[in-house]
DNA sequence: CCCAATTTGTTCGTATGTATC
DNA sequence: AGATACATACGAACAAATTGG
């Protein structure tokens, strides 16, 4: 049985933000997991005794948040669902949107967890995962000629910093890291930064991921650390001159690195 | 003008969701802000050419992600809004939710946030802010004698650190870190961590607390840096013993510390 | 390939609630 | 108090998608 729903005036929720509370709280209290069916909206509407309208108001709040996802025909239904990386970054970006963000206030925090990361990670990972890493840095191991060369080796730069956050066994050092690069990826897309072609930020990068490898095979947590910290510094240096301030706009989601 | 809707199964998208992302695209496109009124639903139905049903489904769709917020009456309807820290707070927690986060994963992180937070803010605070610190510090100068007692000192240990985040001119990091301590005092909350006094955590947490805020009024940033390293570490090590794993719940917006 | 059953998706007309003037 | 301009909610009908026979 779905919580009551106190019909007059409870607090100022509309009835559909109250009725996707409801379902929320009753997902919960019975343990329901992704995968699992919600009633049907027939189902939903009898037991809620609420208009059609209002019930999928109400799911649609909770498909907005990421929390189900529904499918038409037989078997099909509301089903509880894991919010995905994607709906989270999208999400967490729109608050994002609207603050102010400076390259220094990103770098500030890439330059604590990135180190962090490739600590973490030193003598952790498998020779597969290793080859992984060293197959994105072929994408750069020529120097860009032109603005969209450096461009596509910055994304790749920054999808190797993904894979690497991927590799962690930490969910939320790997979404932080993550998150940030898409932002930063995002700023690339959008702005065109790096408008001029590189070529020190090009090979501090590319000399940085090779070391950092070497270390991360040997396990050197401490080394790893410093390579990171160095590059961050470097990174942020060299981006600092380009763009103070961060223009953002939605993201639609599904497209992450 | 709204952006154009193809209406031939064009990704995969139901209607509002599809309604909901071109009015996203097309208030990005014009530039509205905060405060700024969309059309009206009776517009919305005649420039989209859809039925109502499905227009208030895609002003749901974006209440829910917090991008809008509606308001009935004369001089009503739709207006952009800020995503408040709150909704934002409350939509990454859903994700967290299904994502398995030790209280390692979540010390890791703490463990070089805070104290970079408080290396930047040494000699940055005001005389005010300094006093309004020192205030919350008094909830809890005496050690804790019941279960009850020692909750309510953690809770207000953790709205230090969320006031000593709001202070942070860095909103990344104010928001990561804020978003932290409300999951830790979630968890406080729902599975009552901390059954038993523990004397040696509130010493410590006391002690560490004054000698930092002393750092900070003395623009000393490598001790201020020091002193809440060590506190994580300490704090980390004394949570470790009660708890190894995080059971979260979804958070209904609104409470945050 | 088509048909039937099931479940969500969409439409429209009408009525109600709410805040402003 | 009453008129107005909005969003909000209801209900019944119809459309589309998916699955299985």
């Amino acid at each position: 049985m779905p919580p009551a729903i106190t019909r007059s005036t409870p607090e100022r929720l509309s009835r559909p933000q109250q009725v996707a509370e409801a379902i929320k709280s009753w997902v919960m209290a019975n343990g329901w997991g992704p995968g699992d069916r919600l009633p049907s909206e027939t189902d939903l509407i009898a037991r809620f005794g609420m208009a059609k309208g209002t019930i999928r108001e109400a799911i649609r709040i909770l498909e907005a948040q990421g929390l189900v996802k529904s499918r038409t025909g037989p078997g099909g239904g509301v089903f509880v669902h894991r919010v995905s990386e994607e709906r989270a970054t999208a999400l967490l970006g729109n608050y994002f949107y609207f603050q102010h963000l400076t390259i220094d206030d990103v770098y500030q925090i890439r330059a604590v967890l990135e180190p962090e990361l490739a600590a973490a990670l030193a003598g952790k990972l498998t020779e597969t995962q290793l080859r992984a890493l060293e197959e994105v840095m072929t994408g750069y191991s020529e120097p860009a000629r032109t603005p969209e060369e450096e461009r596509v080796q910055h994304l790749a730069s920054l999808r190797f910093h993904a894979m690497l956050a991927e590799m962690s066994g930490n969910p939320l050092l790997r979404f932080l890291i993550r998150f940030i690069a898409n932002m930063l990826a995002d700023i690339t897309v959008s702005r065109k930064l790096y408008a001029q072609p590189n070529r020190e930020l090009w090979e501090s990068g590319l000399d940085y991921q090779s070391r950092l490898l070497a270390a991360l095979r040997a396990g050197d947590a401490p080394l790893a650390r410093q390579i990171l910290a160095d590059h961050m510094h470097n990174a942020h240096r060299l981006m600092r001159v380009q763009e103070t301030v961060l223009t953002q706009r939605f993201l639609p989601e599904g497209e992450i690195i």
